[in-house]
DNA sequence: TGGGTTTCTGACTATCAGGCGAAAACCTCG
DNA sequence: CGAGGTTTTCGCCTGATAGTCAGAAACCCA
């Protein structure tokens, strides 16, 4: 700092923000992509995203780039992920790009443009620039966040039964999850909460199922998923003190 | 992207690479600091940092500047931390940085040049911009990771007693741990391993504690502090299958 | 009414975290 | 050289948690 201003030069390269956009759709987990028409990449697919304006915050940016492609009010979450910044990522010239990473629920389906279309994530079509690696990063990211926070919020309707969290975690995580075991963690951890309405039951029959909803926790404005583990305290512990287990 | 070319405008702002290092300091928490001697913010403290330069990558921007002030060979971890890109936070003109979280581990105490000084992070100084703000994030970072990852690592020297890595983690943590618990935890989990040799006991007597180490992991180059609970699997689960946990 | 299907619930087990106290190993002082 | 003080280490106990499994419950269709 300082010598940014004081020194002689101050380099500069345009800035863009980036979106990797994800969505559980037929059990799958995608990525929002849209295909280049022009050098260079043509015909690669890119991440949604374009430059940071003058008055604008990244975060702002992203959004508005968005809206390009999707409505923002589907978003369900929407989180700075990282920043790439090597000299060669774009053979045109140097940027430097922000990545975000954005989550959508799976009961809407947002209308894309022409050039836009979903992607599985395990079986990408050729991307440009770096843009495969940042949505490798935006998996680490999702699949590490799923198991300590609460962002399966985001990628879940508002009411679901067990069975369909089920399916989303198993998409989203890429293995196998057991639904008891996810449903009594969930409860007990005390972020599920039944709504005390039942889903119709499939075509075959079957019990129907309970209907269940995150509880909306009114916590950091910054971060609406931080919090996990709320009361869920040991034996005689009191306070803060005691092992790790974060 | 692809608008980042084709549009008439392509608005580029100076961006800079900061850190926030830290080390434990007499069993407190460390911020590494200096104080600006010109306005804006004259007298106020700033993190370390300055102009992403032509050819430079943001993480070897950070090593290069981070020179100026400490070895980077003191440096036991580096990682990106976050952009912050509010159009006012440097009041002579726009700037986005780069924020990245450097750990230097307690063995080690690095001369620091005459503006430079560290400081606790629970009584901090006046600080320049947004760095106060940047500080906390780091804080919040590293004390999460602290408790999943082996970060823990970049803290301490290569040998160490179970009653120093405790007084590392409760400075770092800033609440109380009991040395009974991390080093059971932390040896079942296969991160901390014994030397075989012995600290001589200090001048008050007692018994000898033994040292350790931690386990050096033969990793993911990208983040060789990633895993932390390698092969604690739960009762008769094979394969990867189950319920959340991480 | 009976077979098929899906969901829900409870029981059982292994693992884990936290706390406590006794034992071990070392010091210094009388 | 033994007694008292200090620090670390180790083992045991408790409560909570994750995972598995099987049976009961609730629904459909024929």
């Amino acid at each position: 700092m300082g010598s940014v201003w004081s020194s002689p030069e101050r380099p500069a390269y345009p800035h863009q923000a980036l979106a990797v956009v994800l969505q559980v759709r037929a059990r799958r987990l995608h990525a929002m992509l849209w295909e280049r028409p022009n050098e260079p990449f043509a015909g690669a697919w890119a991440l949604p995203g374009g430059p940071l304006l003058a008055d604008e915050t990244l975060g702002a940016s992203v959004a508005r780039q968005l809206t390009a492609k999707v409505e923002v009010s589907h978003l369900g979450h929407l989180e700075q992920l990282e920043t790439r910044s090597d000299p060669g990522r774009d053979p045109r010239g140097r940027t430097v790009a922000t990545a975000y990473l954005g989550l959508i629920p799976t009961h809407v389906d947002p209308a894309l443009p022409d050039d836009t279309a979903w992607h599985p994530v395990d079986d990408l079509p050729t991307t440009a620039f770096d843009h495969g690696s940042i949505v490798r990063s935006a998996l680490v990211r999702l699949r590490s966040k799923l198991s300590y926070t609460n962002v399966g919020f985001a990628l879940a309707p508002p009411e679901f039964t067990v069975a369909e969290l089920r399916e989303l975690y198993v998409a989203a995580l890429g293995y196998d999850v057991t639904a008891t075991n996810l449903q009594r963690v969930l409860l007990r951890r005390g972020v599920l909460e039944p709504t005390g309405e039942q889903a119709p039951p499939g075509r075959a029959g079957g019990r129907p199922a309970a209907l269940y909803r995150f509880v909306t926790p009114e916590l950091s404005v910054t971060d609406p998923f931080a919090v996990f583990r709320p009361p869920s305290r040991r034996p005689g512990s009191e306070g803060r003190r005691g092992g790790l287990e974060g």
